[in-house]
DNA sequence: ATGACTAGGTTCAGTGAACGAACTATCACG
DNA sequence: CGTGATAGTTCGTTCACTGAACCTAGTCAT
């Protein structure tokens, strides 16, 4: 969105948040690295995404203090991106976004979260309703819903077919 | 952000929720219409929006019933945009937003939010923690924070400044 | 050492959306 | 009959997104 300069009068925290996750892909970026995307290429055909947008939004994410570059081989030299703090701290905003599209517009079920500990479906803001409390990413597990397409084209939706921990990076079959 | 058509293939109800309401502006809107701005002119002045980028959102909210557009007189013709219970579902989206802008980015406290009921301050996701509950909207009292300009130039901000229940219609001062 | 391949980008022309100023329509009021 | 308010529409400019092509560094097989 480049929501920059416009949002900055508003004198309001959404209007601030809005300027940093408001443009266009970054919240699905937040996501898929939620989900344990890490690496440039797998956002890349995940999102399909423009590969200018990708390498813009990765940085300014990196520089905002979300997303973290990390050096994961040397040779060849190969970075990644993993999440910080403050993008596990949106994990309750997207869960109610999520929550909400799929309550108002959804026709099937995609994906379902549930506590690891007890099994209980995650709540509208992360938190579990069993457990009475805002469970941390790494006790959540993703799992697929029947609205699934079960062969996707991409690895990285293949990847995610499978029940996986957030955090967890993905594992993406090799061709 | 006309998301649109490359956020179809994204199998995500986060993904189906930001082609509703991820474009530029539009939760601006619909935060607006929560806090109790109804009319096309104030949602222009408060918000600082081009006119046709405002005529489009609230068309396009309308149609996606997030804002009812009611007619309040006949003579002249005026009509107001309300929120309907799709606006008010995304309210824990945007509190979460909110406190997530305020916790990492904000300077300063602009607003809080607290239960009516109690004088506790609602917490991450519009819930209040003393009662443990997500309480209802017209529980939720808006107050201005110290960081709060205390004079501002339009007439919107300045009936915002005034305590308020959220929901409740904004009363201009006149002229 | 040569060519194919991969990962992670950058560059660039075309397009579409946002921006801001000007203009229009309708009605009330004096 | 003119002025002012509300709620838009129109239009030229600017800016961001898009998709395709290109680039660089390093690995691997021949």
């Amino acid at each position: 969105m480049a929501l920059g300069k416009d949002y900055a009068t508003q004198e309001c925290s959404i209007a601030g948040a809005l300027e940093i996750v408001g443009e266009r892909w970054t919240l699905l970026v937040i996501r898929d690295a939620l989900y344990g995307v890490r690496r440039y290429k797998d956002f890349l055909v995940h999102l399909g995404i423009p590969r200018a947008v990708l390498a813009a939004r990765l940085q300014m994410l990196t520089e905002e203090g979300i997303l973290e570059k990390r050096r994961y081989q040397e040779s060849p030299p190969r970075d990644e991106y993993v999440v910080t703090d403050r993008a596990i701290a949106l994990w309750p905003a997207l869960r109610a976004l999520g929550r909400w599209g799929r309550e108002h517009y959804g026709k099937t079920v995609l994906r379902t979260f549930e506590h690891t500990e007890c099994g209980t479906e995650i709540g509208s803001y992360g938190e579990c309703p069993a457990c009475a409390r805002v469970v941390p990413l790494e006790e959540v597990l993703m799992l697929p819903g029947p609205g699934l397409d079960p062969h996707p084209a991409d690895p990285v939706s293949r990847a995610l077919l499978k029940p996986k921990r957030l955090l967890q990076p993905i594992v993406v079959d090799q061709v």
